[in-house]
DNA sequence: ATTCGGACGGCC
DNA sequence: GCCGTCCGAATT
């Protein structure tokens, strides 16, 4: 018998199956999706199984020298790794890498006992409040395949527990037969999502991939799924391969967080990996967050996405009451605005005031919270950053924090301020204005209601887009408007790009190698900083999205047959400050 | 005639 | 990525 393995041999041009004998001690265990250990160019190399056949058209092939029993790959991962690793041009091994977690032998021993699942909790959620919430539960409840953008709304109100909207829909899948899949940006996300799942799922029947586990559960987590124990997976951005027997929904909470794309090559987005699984699982697919990316937007828009939200007015009526005021300081008093002072105060008499800031205190002015600490000597300020972040606060007190590090408040701030507005909306990248949208409305989802007193200030341009957008709680309209300014100044994901970085003989390569197929080229042109470094852009419409994949994938291949060892760095569709 | 090294192609 | 082979230049 002959197995055709994908071999991790480190270079993008063997990117392909070769042929292995499987020795008859190992043909019992040698099945696609298992890992092997192969002799390759006079090394052992590890690899995984694809297919077997009966016979090769290779010569003599050499023979597996070792097999694991696991199969960690099922068939349908097959197709999402190859096609993973299509879209961001990359090869089945890199992406192999970034899916399966390394091998734990004594995990492998683990047996489970069969399991008994009582029924599901369907019982009623945050989902079945929005217009079209509950034909989206009924579809997944009767098998279908349902795709969606939820906008969820900024509220401490049942409107606004996306967590136990997550769980319903979830139990909707599993009542149906199917499992479900879950992935959202960091672990304390999903924790929150772990416990509003385990009270509507048998807990034994929920694995967890999360980047604080060490090897050993993470590796016993995967196998739950694989082995098909596992009904539900919830995790961050890994989590999005896991292999589920029958999935049939994808949940993904606040897709444009940056830790959704991983940083190593080749940097995949769950975004993507999300779509190109719902589309060859033909599972049920929601992407919910408090704003829309304008990547979502783009797949709203043709139709792709249904969309799951509020109108305005009706936010409105349920969340914080929102005002902005301009940067605009008396000169020689405070940095800040009079009114931040204002809502402090006035916020104070009746419970926690959340002081959000994007800057971290090293630099050299007085920091926000020392700013407090001097305006309301007697109360308590505490502060929340990424070193020191604090989970959740009680009573009246300010609380300073830095993004993501926001605490929850039990029964919801009574105020918060936004400050550094100006800067957020200034800054020369990509997604500026979509990141500033989605971190306040992430402030304002932790306030009480306006008609509770609950009130958040913006501090930052009156005239921006995202600040209007923020006081009249309409992400849906900025996500259009985005789009729509992307699509005229040709930015993605209106088109699909590459850019190219390094030594000019090699970014001139890049560009002979794509010129003259119909794409446009900005460049070769020298780095604004570095003069050693040269750049290159690619455009291609959207609809020529994979061929240009397959262009720069050509791009990189050819470099590595020609053994090019000069330096080059490709990201496509690059967002980060720098590239555009 | 012999040795060394860099380029190149194949890897199942 | 790495190894084996081939070819040309340098060394005796």
């Amino acid at each position: 018998m002959i197995a055709r393995c994908y071999v991790d041999v480190g270079v993008p041009h063997l990117d392909r199956v070769f042929d292995y004998v499987v020795p008859e001690a190992m043909e019992g265990l040698v099945a696609p999706g298992v890992r092997v250990k192969v002799p390759f160019s006079g090394r052992k190399l590890p690899g995984y199984v694809v297919e077997l056949a009966t016979e090769s058209e290779v010569a003599d092939p050499s023979a597996i020298s070792w097999v694991s029993p696991e199969i960690v790959l099922p068939f349908d991962s097959m197709g999402l790794l190859r096609a993973v690793a299509d879209h961001c041009a990359g090869s089945f091994m890199e992406v192999a890498r970034l899916a399966v977690p390394p091998r734990q032998a004594a995990v492998e021993k683990t047996q489970w006992s069969a399991l008994e699942l009582g029924a599901p909790d369907v019982g009623p959620s945050s989902v079945d409040l929005y217009p079209t919430g509950e034909g989206l539960r009924r579809s997944l409840r009767d098998g279908g395949a349902p795709r969606a953008s939820w906008l969820v709304a900024p509220v401490i109100s049942p409107e606004g527990d996306w967590a136990d909207g997550f769980a319903a829909l979830v139990a909707d899948t599993v009542a149906s037969s199917r499992s479900a899949l879950v992935v959202v940006p960091d672990g304390a996300d999903v924790a929150r999502v772990l416990a509003a799942v385990q009270k509507r799922v048998d807990p034994r029947a929920v694995a967890v991939l999360s980047a604080d586990q060490g090897p050993a559960a993470r590796y016993r987590h995967y196998l739950m799924a694989t082995r098909g124990r596992a009904k539900v997976v919830v995790g961050t951005r890994a989590a999005a391969y896991v292999p589920l027997k029958d999935l049939g929904l994808i949940l993904v909470w606040d897709d444009a967080d940056h830790s959704m794309r991983d940083q190593r090559f080749p940097y995949p987005h769950v975004r993507d990996i999300a779509a190109i699984r719902a589309a060859w699982e033909k599972c049920g697919l929601v992407f919910a967050s408090h704003s829309r990316s304008a990547a979502v937007q783009a797949w709203v828009e043709k139709d792709w996405l249904a969309r799951l939200e509020s109108t305005p007015s009706a936010v409105r009526y349920l969340a914080a009451r929102i005002t902005a005021t301009d940067g605009a300081g008396k000169p020689g008093s405070s940095r800040l605005p009079h009114e931040v002072f204002e809502v402090v105060r006035a916020g104070l008499r009746s419970g926690p005031v959340l002081v959000w800031t994007p800057w971290a205190s090293a630099s050299g002015a007085m920091s926000v919270e020392e700013e407090m600490r001097a305006a309301f000597r007697g109360e308590t300020v505490v502060y929340s950053h990424g070193g020191w972040p604090i989970a959740e606060v009680e009573g009246s007190q300010i609380v300073v924090a830095t993004p993501g590090c926001e605490p929850r408040a039990e029964g919801g701030y009574a105020a918060a301020v936004i400050l550094g507005g100006t800067s957020m909306v200034g800054r020369s990248d990509l997604e500026a204005g979509e990141e500033a949208v989605r971190r306040w409305l992430d402030v304002v989802s932790l306030v009480r209601p306006g008609r509770d007193g609950g009130t958040v200030l913006v501090v930052g341009p009156l005239t921006d887009r995202a600040v209007q957008a923020v006081v009249r709680l309409d992400p849906a309209g900025f996500a259009a408007r985005e789009l729509g300014e992307r699509r005229e100044a040709g930015l993605p994901p209106a088109v699909r790009m590459a850019g190219f970085a390094g030594d000019a003989g090699t970014v001139e390569a890049a560009r002979e190698a794509l010129q003259n197929r119909g794409w446009e080229l900005l460049g070769p042109m020298q780095d604004l900083d570095d003069p050693e470094v040269t750049r290159l852009l690619v455009r291609a419409p959207a609809a020529q999205a994979e061929g240009l994949a397959g262009g720069v994938r050509e791009v990189l291949v050819q470099r590595s047959s020609s053994r090019d060892k000069g330096k080059l760095v490709v990201r496509l569709d690059p967002d980060e400050k720098g590239w555009l």
